[in-house]
DNA sequence: TTCACACGAACAAGCGATTGCGCAAGGGCT
DNA sequence: AGCCCTTGCGCAATCGCTTGTTCGTGTGAA
């Protein structure tokens, strides 16, 4: 109610047409929206996905940026513009990513394949935002009003894209038959995301091992010798 | 502080000798420990799996109960206790079933098999304790004290046990040798227990289908044909 | 009498959010 | 140059509310 233009409100991702309204006001000017606003997004984002996004206080995040947490206000309308911002970019970048690889075509296991490995690949860029989306999730979903119902359109949309895929490798005789499309899909993109649990920059493997890793086991299996077609 | 007797702690799982100092007073007389006692556990449970640990209040606790939120103090030390003891009864039966799975000997293959669906049989009893770890694992482990350290001791031993058997599985011959034994076991673990998430007793598939489907891709893979070496 | 259980009021602490103000930078104007 | 006035940013104080927890009391069954 307070300030007299405000460019506070982030406003949720669209999802549908991807694109985001931000830098609301003046087109020219070289520098970005605000640089010191994406900054505090950032050190919100690490807080959000080490302590969780109801365990982390506006006051902590303040103090991270060197502030008092009233200072926060006048970047954002509220600790869920925060949370909001965080989570919509990430989801922007990741179904564009998608689409492209969609539109590029191939065969469903090029494609496939590729999408697994663009999901590693955001492993490390959106580290916090992936962490912050899988622990709170459930919570923000329950929150009153449709903020954040774009959430599940855009899972929507990207389980769509997966199945599709699936389906159509199992039509051209790509995929086997006898496994589910759905449940398929479920498996691949829980034990992608749910790697950012583990994951660290630097570690053992990089995000490139790991999706060739795991499009190896993903695709032939863990075992030796012939297929079989049933029994563990 | 407050009460005179007190079987209120709760006490933080054992882990490595497996059992629990519940039934701290009495071992004669029919009943449970407390009847009473538990029925507030699990009705916690389930509100911390919806909502979140931090998200839930002893308030809601208790109203679900049909009480006030200072009778809860009666039966439990604090909102800490109660948590305490939902993941550490899941924790003391889960690895109690794997040491009985790996006690009972077999090949690798097998044993690997077995394991998978101890897994998924236990997404059914155990939803809400499963939801919990995964969703507030590290905001608990971030609480000052070492209460729930046991949780890492127990992600620990159970890794132990996967690792080691996919490494005899590789010395043996019956799983390829090309992956990465941790890489793979992270894989596993994570895809079976993020499964709590979409999964819902009487659903399409029930806990047993979904193992069989699972260990089918795991071992098989989804492609059709002659296994490839690399690539995707 | 004892015991398990629950009430109901209260507590200190901490929460997200609001507001009025000060301050420095800087573009546009005379 | 000198001036003004907007603008971005942050401080300090404070609001109303919720949180986990405590405690003295009441009650019905064994």
């Amino acid at each position: 109610m307070g300030g007299v233009n405000t460019r506070k409100n982030s406003g949720g991702a669209t999802t549908t047409p991807v694109k985001r309204q931000r830098t609301t006001k003046r087109a020219a000017s070289a520098g970005s929206a605000s640089e010191r606003r994406d900054h505090l997004v950032r050190l919100a984002a690490d807080l959000f996905a080490r302590k969780g996004f109801q365990a982390t206080t506006v006051r902590e995040i303040a103090e991270e940026a060197g502030i008092l947490s009233g200072s926060l206000y006048h970047h954002f309308d509220s600790k869920e513009t925060i949370v909001d911002e965080v989570l919509s970019t990430f989801l922007d970048d990741l179904i564009g990513r998608y689409r492209a690889a969609l539109e590029q075509g191939g065969d469903p296991r090029s494609i496939l394949s590729e999408m697994v490995r663009i999901g590693f690949s955001a492993l490390e860029p959106h580290r916090a935002a992936i962490t912050v989306m899988q622990n709170d999730w459930n919570y923000l979903r329950s929150l009153p009003g449709d903020r954040f119902d774009y959430l599940v359109r855009a899972e929507d949309e990207v389980e769509r894209m997966w199945v599709g895929q699936i389906k159509r490798g199992q039509a051209v005789g790509q995929f086997r038959p006898d496994v589910d499309p759905k449940l398929t899909y479920r498996m691949i993109r829980d034990s992608i995301w749910v790697a950012v649990r583990w994951f660290r920059p630097g570690g053992r493997l990089d995000t490139d091992g790991i999706a060739e890793h795991y499009v190896t086991v993903l695709f032939d299996g863990l075992a030796t010798g012939e297929r079989t077609s049933q029994r563990g």
